[in-house]
DNA sequence: TATTGTTATACTCTATAACTATA
DNA sequence: TATAGTTATAGAGTATAACAATA
């Protein structure tokens, strides 16, 4: 039972992301929220985007990024609010109601994933850390991007 | 630009999520795939399930399967034969054609993760595989399942 | 009666194309 | 004309409930 058995590092890698978003959708999923509405929620925490930056943000179309703002807004997570600066233009912001319930949320996804990297003894949780976090600064590097610039220097 | 700048472990791993489901969705899309008939496809590599099995092991209805086996045998990458021991039930399988897409998918995506991995200097690569297998099993270990068990003994 | 699978129905999510209003 | 956003429409994906066929 304790056979040092080893996942190649593409498996684990795959498997590895598949745990954690099934950790994501279990917490979305309780909550009554589709990935697609964390992920708005999420992007809105710190943001006020048009419809056009907010499609962009998601990466889908704007007439997509239409329908999923009119089911959050009908359930009251996020509102409209007209451009001061472009007549053709809307804001989108979350309303109380939808910042409590993304910040409950991603509280205790945080939880769950601290639960999770607690099966390791603290040093080998922080070599991962260190190691991820390598990683995605050089994947990050490559892509042009940077992983830690603030949400509103991101155009 | 060389600062030692480290994402915390929580965000670091949700952020790795993010970044290998986004490899496998572009593969998927390249394909004209969506990410459904990839985890179709994937778990019908190594099995025959029934629909209910199947059903199981996506985690999903079995009225939900059985519309996208519907579609996937439409497209010809599956294929429905009865069972020979009971009446009800029905086998699923890859076709030739749907194995050599998954089979194609599958060494695309493979290399492409490695290319990520390759970001590291090798010492890391495989300090940080080796602690990814750790966590897995230790995961697996926590929720009663065996990370190694053959497909076939899924039951 | 219980189980296997499909069908009917409804909702979310997504995209393309056409449209309205403003710039 | 060009841009921001919505609407119309279509298809995939998912679930619940009702059903048919088999055990």
């Amino acid at each position: 039972m304790t056979e040092e058995q080893q996942l190649n590092p593409v498996d684990g890698l795959a498997q590895l992301s598949f745990v954690i978003q099934g950790l994501l959708e279990r917490h979305a999923t309780a909550q009554d929220l589709s990935m697609a509405q964390v992920r708005l929620l999420g992007v809105l925490r710190d943001r006020t985007p048009t419809m056009l930056e907010l499609a962009r943000l998601l990466g889908l179309d704007k007439s997509s990024t239409t329908g999923l703002v009119d089911r959050a807004e009908r359930r009251g997570l996020v509102q409209r609010a007209p451009s001061d600066t472009d007549g053709r233009s809307v804001r989108v912001s979350l309303t109380d109601g939808g910042r409590a319930l993304v910040t409950a949320a991603a509280a205790r996804f945080g939880a769950e994933v601290t639960d999770l990297l607690g099966l390791l003894p603290p040093a080998d949780r922080d070599s991962l850390s260190g190691l991820i976090s390598r990683l995605l600064v050089a994947h990050a590097a490559q892509q042009g991007t940077d992983l830690f610039a603030p949400a509103d220097a991101e155009t």
